[in-house]
DNA sequence: AAGTGGTCTAGACCACGAA
DNA sequence: TCGTGGTCTAGACCACTTA
């Protein structure tokens, strides 16, 4: 069979580092994208990848539970698994506003309006878990994209992790993942308010214009809270995505 | 021991239809909702669930990775299961109001303020999958929390699917459930918009309020769209919560 | 009746963390 | 060194869809 040849470039490698179903996941996922299988076209069944590829089915299995996760397969008992139908690319993943913008053909650009080492406000305190009069790495900045602003954020961070602030570049996670302080997991709330004037001239919008007010705190593996953000967006540039699930 | 006495509560019944792992995972949520174990307190070994539950490791596993995607618990290796230390109670998942508002301590209230059959919009056409002229039956209605109105909400359904719309009660959620027509996977777009004179009036608030306007399509599980719902809410009593990975 | 996804088991090896 | 979570296997039974 033709498809069965195909099937081999997907065949994940038992010498690499990266677990089994991992990168079968990974190599499935860009098949998929790459236009591989028509959608409503059945995947090969469970048994069939077992053969083909040389895994268990536990472990095809865990591959294609990732990809149903991410929306990209359906599931039907008895009858097979298939390519979702029209292929949407939501969002509920934490990804950096940067990388979002880039996929969606806008040049990034970020600002800062200050970078400082200040007490930390009560908010900033109970949210980051700190003693009263703890410090904070509190950092400002304007988010453009093709040079318009779009949005505005405050962030404060924990002055023992981050005690530098001036280092931080363009990319704050990146800089975090440097440092050994990713961020894996965050909290959003989101509101909307009218802006009031100071925002209003920073985002060059009317005074009362509706922006969007997103609160995230972001919290490392080990379940530390490390960041606490405030960002105003302009609701006209960007609006939120979030994908929601039974 | 006495903690290996306690946990004998957690053992699932293997006669009963629903999955063990299911079974487990609910329990260990309960349990841990109720403070079986304290926030940073180390959980049995995943080698210690299966002695005492009478289940194999790859169930017990199953179950932890369901309070995993919950954040519940954290896992560190060669460390052991930890109870997340801040019990926050996020949702991603897709739950109606109702149930969120109740859960909150709030009496939940909807009133209908138009149930009917038309011609589906360009919007409704296009969201949900229909030949151009096709029905759809379009619901509009007032949301109440403690007799405020906290939001405005217009659904669109395909004709086909629901045909008298005049049957729904007050969850819409339910109605469809009951029909065999249950939303499983949604995506949510969230915008912020100043409300205009139509809005300000229903919900009570001055024309130019800030308010979120969620724009939601929910498909069942065959992929196909069922649902284009059109909210707008108050902000000052309601914010909407995200959580965010990876 | 045959094939599919859903669940479950017992046992194995690995990498990591704590004593 | 020992116990932990992380990965992986081969094989089994079930409920369901399709024909």
């Amino acid at each position: 069979m033709q498809s069965s040849q195909k099937l081999q470039v997907l065949r994940p490698d038992p010498d690499s580092a990266t677990p089994l179903y991992l990168q079968l996941s990974h190599k499935l996922a860009a098949a998929i994208q790459a236009g591989f299988w028509r959608p409503e076209e059945p995947l090969p069944s469970e048994r069939n990848f077992c053969d083909l590829l040389g895994v268990s089915r536990v472990t095809a299995r865990k591959a294609l539970d990732l990809l149903y996760e991410q929306g990209l397969i359906l599931r039907r008992q008895g009858a097979g698994t298939f390519i979702t139908p029209k292929l949407e690319q939501p969002l509920s993943r934490l990804t950096n506003l940067s990388e979002m913008l880039k996929q969606r053909g806008f040049t990034p650009g970020s600002k800062w309006l200050s970078r400082e080492v200040v007490l930390a406000s009560a908010e900033e305190a109970d949210s980051l878990n700190l003693a009263p009069n703890s410090r904070v790495s509190r950092l400002l900045r304007v988010r453009t994209a093709n040079d318009v602003v779009m949005a505005v954020e405050e962030t404060a961070l924990p002055y023992q992790l981050v005690p530098d602030p001036g280092l931080i570049g363009d990319s704050l996670y990146e800089f975090l993942s440097v440092q050994r302080l990713a961020v894996v997991r965050a909290l959003q709330h989101i509101a909307a308010i009218n802006a009031d004037e100071r925002l209003a001239a920073l985002v060059d919008l009317p005074v009362g214009a509706a922006m969007l007010h997103l609160t995230r705190v972001g919290y490392r593996e080990n379940g530390q809270a490390l960041e606490l953000t405030h960002s105003y967006f302009r609701s006209d540039y960007y609006d939120f995505v979030v994908e929601l699930r039974r």
